[in-house]
DNA sequence: CGTGGACCGCCCCTTACTTCA
DNA sequence: CCTGAAGTAAGGGGCGGTCCA
């Protein structure tokens, strides 16, 4: 941060025409085609950026320190708009001026490419958050990311990410439960297949002996015990293998 | 009160980079 | 050292909800 800041104090009195295309899904949305950016330095510790957002907007933004930023959206005819902070955005300006203006020589750094890795400490602490709640209030976010000393917008990734990997993984053991069920219901169905294969030749091969108790020969629900009595009930007979609980058919 | 536009947060898919076996 | 797979930070599009003129 001390460095970014120290870029722009040093470029004093330059004024950049800088396109914003690459700044980023979130800060072109909430600022629209930002066609130019002109910024005034003045003295210490006060930094005044303005962005000409390519119509009749002007959004002003400043800061007393560097933690405490807000930004004023105000029309040509000068009534002000809306007023709320948005740390993140102008951490990301100064990031891309920075980039710009002094750093043209690290290519990867000034279109973005670098990927920055979080430490292990940072992971844990997002780990641990995440873990009490996975979704978190633009407050939370803030503070957050003040504790970690990241962006805004690096934890709000983070916890995207997070939930995505949570959720594959919960559509994995989803899976995983469905393949053994369908297992479970093939098996079970071949052995019925079977049974009555053997009831059907039995028919046949004693076509004047039919006075078989049919528990004899059935298999019998564990549960209620009736499948004698299923044959002449309306009720279907029970099917063991549910997906719930095989073992809790009734 | 209904409507359209701006904004925002989230999800999803994808890309690009890093790490590791 | 090289390489492919896995992990992950980040970009971008789409969608639904909210606010406001």
């Amino acid at each position: 941060m001390d460095s970014t800041c120290d870029d722009i104090y040093s470029s004093a009195g330059l004024d950049l025409g800088l396109g914003f295309s690459s700044m980023g899904n979130q800060t072109s949305k909430q600022h629209g085609q930002v066609a130019a950016v002109k910024f005034d330095l003045g003295f210490e510790p006060s930094l005044n950026l303005s962005l000409s957002s390519g119509d009749h907007q002007m959004v002003d933004l400043k800061t007393e320190n560097k933690d405490q930023l807000s930004v004023a959206s105000s029309y040509s005819n000068g009534s002000v708009k809306r007023e709320r902070d948005i740390g993140s955005e102008v951490t990301e300006v100064e990031r891309v001026i920075s980039c710009r203006v002094s750093h043209d020589e690290d290519d990867d750094a000034s279109n973005g490419k670098k990927k920055l890795r979080l430490t292990k400490v940072q992971s844990a602490l997002l780990e641990e958050s995440f873990k009490k709640q996975s979704t978190l209030n633009p407050k939370q976010k803030q503070h957050l990311a003040r504790k970690l000393n990241v962006r805004p917008r690096q934890v709000e990734v983070w916890f995207q990410n997070r939930r995505a990997r949570t959720k594959s993984k919960q559509t994995e053991v989803d899976c995983e439960f469905l393949k053994k069920c369908c297992e479970t219901l093939t098996d079970e169905n071949r052995k019925l297949y079977k049974e009555l294969q053997e009831l059907k030749a039995l028919k046949v091969g004693q076509p004047l002996y039919m006075k078989l108790p049919a528990a004899a020969t059935l298999t019998v629900c564990p549960s209620c015990e009736r499948a004698g009595a299923a044959q002449n009930s309306t009720k279907p007979r029970h099917l063991y293998g549910s997906f719930t609980n095989p073992s809790a058919a009734c």
